[in-house]
DNA sequence: GGGATGCTTTGATCTAAATCAAACAGCGAT
DNA sequence: ATCGCTGTTTGATTTAGATCAAAGCATCCC
């Protein structure tokens, strides 16, 4: 193999990331085998508990991270209490918003999670030098952007029983294929977080899924556990 | 002055832009001389009514748009006829959704307007190009990305209110300066698109628009014309 | 086992906002 | 002027979802 073909294949193919293991998130896939053992010399690897805050509403933050597992979920709080959750990301996707460094919204373990954390700075400098790592972080800003406004026109326009479908739906499409059958999965939020998400009360959520349970559309195993058996069922609850 | 900095200057100052004149937007401000009379020979500077769609719901486009003048809204809606006014956007931003052709939104000029349209291939010829391009779109990705999830505390959490005062304070605080007052502003918005905005009615946007006349928190000259005396006391009723 | 504790479900009631219905105001066309 | 036509306001009524309240059910700890 020539010198140009070697590295092309180095630049364009993920490589072993010794901190990232097999799992490669939106910043690995688009660095350089260099750049990839620099970040990786100040990367640390982190188990995160299910409730633990990543990063704070308000505070400033000094590192990004990619997620290897889990679920993180992205949100607001008002003054007096009221809260929104606004994203919830997956693995491998990354945490942080590039270019500004006071955070608008807290990031916070869903689940037990393990994330790849790296200074700010360096992934700073690396963006400015690698245009293949700005356009990756790129196309994660759109798809973000892309689902909040869809998640927009749930808030806004959808009644609770379509709310509910609507994220069954989300998770069941972005869960991790633990299971054989993509028609079972675990919900990594409570029906507390499931309310914040939707803009709505626990009370309302429970009753909208018990609905859901005894139209058959759904089988709640146990409070996390979910069934699906046909998911073009419950995608046709997501709307009228 | 030599060529080195004749260059720098030349790239890292917005350039006379033959279509968009004076007015410069997220993408005439990243690109060199060169390219800016390139784009300039396959752009189209276009005069837009109020009501008029840039770009349908589903359907691919092959350019995109800098807002020179106007409000541009846009919006997503249900095979139900249920929609949601999921961003709006002001002059100069750019209006497009890179890297993907077909629209998952349509985009419709709320005021009459003027844009300077051209050829999606370009653009993105030149994005692949020029790394300050990208960046300047990856930044405005990102900054509607924070007003979509501000947007969803509104939606979620906010009373009907709270609703339509965020709203007011937003448009105040967006609105071209025109008038000489800050305190002064037209709507872009007719009370049907306010309501779809915020995710309610006609009927209980105009009741709250009334509720906040009472109040003397907001004048309204006509339909379209809303005088606010102080500020500070419309933002402080955008919450409890 | 028997409590505590922390979710979750279920029930009864209330209310903010939707819906239904009418009147009103601006405006261009005849 | 008068007649539509469209967008807005106001009023009466209904309702989806919130709130208030209690009971069910796991899990952990003693």
């Amino acid at each position: 193999m020539d010198v140009a073909r070697s590295e092309l294949f180095e630049t364009s193919t993920p490589v072993a990331c010794a901190s990232c293991q097999a799992r490669h998130g939106v910043v690995c896939g688009a660095l350089s085998s260099g750049q990839l053992r620099e970040l990786n010399r100040h990367s640390l690897r982190r188990k995160i508990e299910a409730g633990c805050e990543i990063i704070a509403q308000g505070a400033e933050s000094s590192f990004y991270s990619n997620i290897m597992r889990g679920v993180v979920k992205l949100c607001k709080v008002m003054q007096d209490g009221r809260q929104q959750i606004v994203g919830l990301q997956f693995a491998p996707d990354f945490v942080g918003r590039p270019f500004v460094r006071e955070s608008t919204l807290s990031a916070e373990a869903a689940t037990d999670a393990e994330i790849c954390v790296f200074p700010r700075n360096l992934l700073d400098r690396m963006i400015s030098e690698t245009p293949e790592l700005q356009r990756s972080l790129h196309d994660q800003a759109l798809k973000e952007l892309d689902a909040a406004r869809e998640w927009m026109l749930t808030l806004g326009r959808r009644t609770a029983g379509e709310k509910v479908a609507s994220l069954l739906y989300l998770i069941a499409t972005h869960a991790e294929p633990q299971t054989a059958t993509s028609t079972a999965f675990d919900l990594p939020l409570s029906r507390a977080e499931i309310a914040d998400f939707l803009g709505m009360t626990i009370e309302t959520v429970s009753r909208q899924m018990t609905k859901l349970r005894k139209r058959g559309v759904i089988h709640i195993e146990n409070f996390r556990h979910i069934v699906v058996p046909d998911m073009d069922e419950l995608q046709s609850m997501t709307s009228a």
